[in-house]
DNA sequence: GATATGTGCTGCATTTTTTGCAACACCAAC
DNA sequence: GTTGGTGTTGCAAAAAATGCAGCACATATC
């Protein structure tokens, strides 16, 4: 919509920095890009850059401005898809910002079961560690997000949560695949494979080994869960997972630790919180809120849907 | 703001029903703004109004369109109002949407008192019966609401509360004066002036009533309450009126009617659910619960403050 | 049934707004 | 000082919005 056009203009040159370099990605001269923002800065009372020798940085008063305008521009696509919607197109666009354990097996599936019955709606999927998601849905950069134990919760509205223990995974023949559940410290007495501190699979190792004596020694330490997945096949290791990640596979296997040692952390589908969301947004999130359901009563077991 | 413009205009036209009337509202040519129209359902892509052989009238897609603008004209304001506020500038514009009650006495001097310590700020104040309160407030055309009663209480956010007992008014020297406190039925045997069916004392009475014998034989019924005030003192009849709007009047006398009777209803004070105010609207808000808060401790009393 | 009045819409000339180009003034680093 | 970066401004060209006049159509009114 036009009338967003000095709003995104705005934004680009608090990304960029300088004016010049705005226009020049906007396609316009850095001219006509200044007197637009001196227009809008007068229009509206009060400036929103810092004028510094070395470009343009936003005031209080404009990240106010373009909190505003991210707002606007989302609810205004909201009423686009709901106006859509009433008229019997179901189109839109879902923006999810999800962890990595559900790249493999659950998200592809419900945005492919989603597209079945909407073909008009299109996704983007952005890959965030649970900090990352919750400010992607304050800046209305996602729409929605599935993550893995979120940290803040301010700002950020649960839609549906479901317990996931968390499984050691290893090479078919490991020793401990012989075995039914398995305890931490057993894990741990191998050679082991975690991810780093930004994930919540480690951030419940870490706080169930504060009151014990067993430490942490990696061998390999990384933010992919698909390394640590494949990791294990390659060395005689164990990786951490969530259920919702894993599916029969005749090269691994997987066993529940125990709940003595580890308790379940929670997936959760988020929102923004007070922001209405689009219709095939909305609709979406249910029907992964649904999938979630399901995932519990079968007892968070591994399954592919 | 310039960028809202068609917004406006579309408003107009929705209102007056015609492009030729609006356009002539708003000083421009049909022409004009019959253009501006279809450029905006072109880039929005659906058309908002209807195209009558009478006129032009909004479809529902327009209704969202126009929820959208008051929601996000009322959210610039709210942004400058920030502004304003951090730059060091109390200013500001409070629209208020109340019932009559509060007129003569309690908002006024609120209103005078904020001022006091903000010359900046101004104010609108519209008396609404309770219902046409809480239109106001969804249309954004009130950014608060002081009412005694509210019906829906959907879509309205109660930011406080304080209970009201009814009272009943009459002149110094009528019979029902030598008592402390007075029975509904004794009022209702005497001439009795009461409200019209929209407003909170009306309902409280007819509340009460409906289990009881005594019925309503009004000698006049009105949406006034300054009619009532006054007419007691002209004919030897009863009013009814809430205490908030009462105070020390040599030739007017009020009682309170015993509990048992009429059980006290609240006066609230509310804004549109879920919407962030103006800063100056919100300390005012604050000033006025304040207010409220020191009326109830006070022991619900007529008095002015 | 003819007329009159209202509606929304459109071609064309005009006005207003926005933009691009070039130059200027300033600052920081080299 | 020179160089490379910044924002800003005067002026002319381009683009967008507007006004005018007239069209086609529907609904009242006589």
């Amino acid at each position: 919509m036009r009338h967003l056009q000095t709003f995104r203009l705005i934004e680009a040159v608090a990304k960029a920095g300088s004016i010049r370099k705005a226009a020049e990605d906007a396609n316009i001269t850095a001219s006509a890009l200044n007197r637009r923002i001196q227009r809008f800065e007068e229009e509206f009372g009060f400036p929103i850059f810092e004028r510094l020798s070395t470009g343009m940085r936003l005031n209080p008063a404009g990240e106010l401005v373009l909190q505003h305008y991210r707002g606007q521009h989302s609810d205004l696509q909201r009423v686009q898809s709901q106006v859509a919607d009433l008229a019997g197109v179901r189109r839109g666009h879902v923006t999810i910002a999800c962890s990595q354990a559900v790249l493999p097996y659950f998200l592809p599936w419900q945005i492919a079961h989603y597209r079945q019955d909407h073909p008009g709606v299109t996704f983007r999927v952005h890959v965030r560690d649970r900090e990352q998601a919750e400010t992607d849905l304050a800046s209305f950069s996602s729409d929605l997000a599935l993550v893995f134990e979120p940290v803040h919760l301010v700002d950020f509205q649960i839609i549906h949560q479901v317990p996931q223990p968390v499984y050691a995974i290893f090479a078919q023949d490991h020793p401990l695949a012989r075995r039914e559940q398995v305890r931490l410290s057993e894990c741990l007495a191998y050679d082991h494979v975690i991810p780093t501190p930004d994930y919540g699979v480690r951030n419940l190792i870490d706080m169930a080994l504060k009151q014990r004596s067993s430490r942490l020694s990696p061998v390999l330490e990384t933010d992919s869960f698909e390394l640590i997945r494949h990791y294990v096949l390659n060395e005689r290791a164990v990786g951490f997972h969530i259920a919702v990640g894993l599916e029969a596979d005749p090269r691994l296997a997987f066993r529940r630790i125990s709940e003595r040692d580890l308790p379940p952390g929670n997936l959760i589908l988020g929102q923004k919180r007070g922001r209405s969301l689009p219709v095939a947004t909305a609709r979406f999130a249910a029907q992964v809120a649904d999938a979630l359901e399901a995932l519990e009563q079968a007892g968070g077991a591994p399954a592919a849907p």
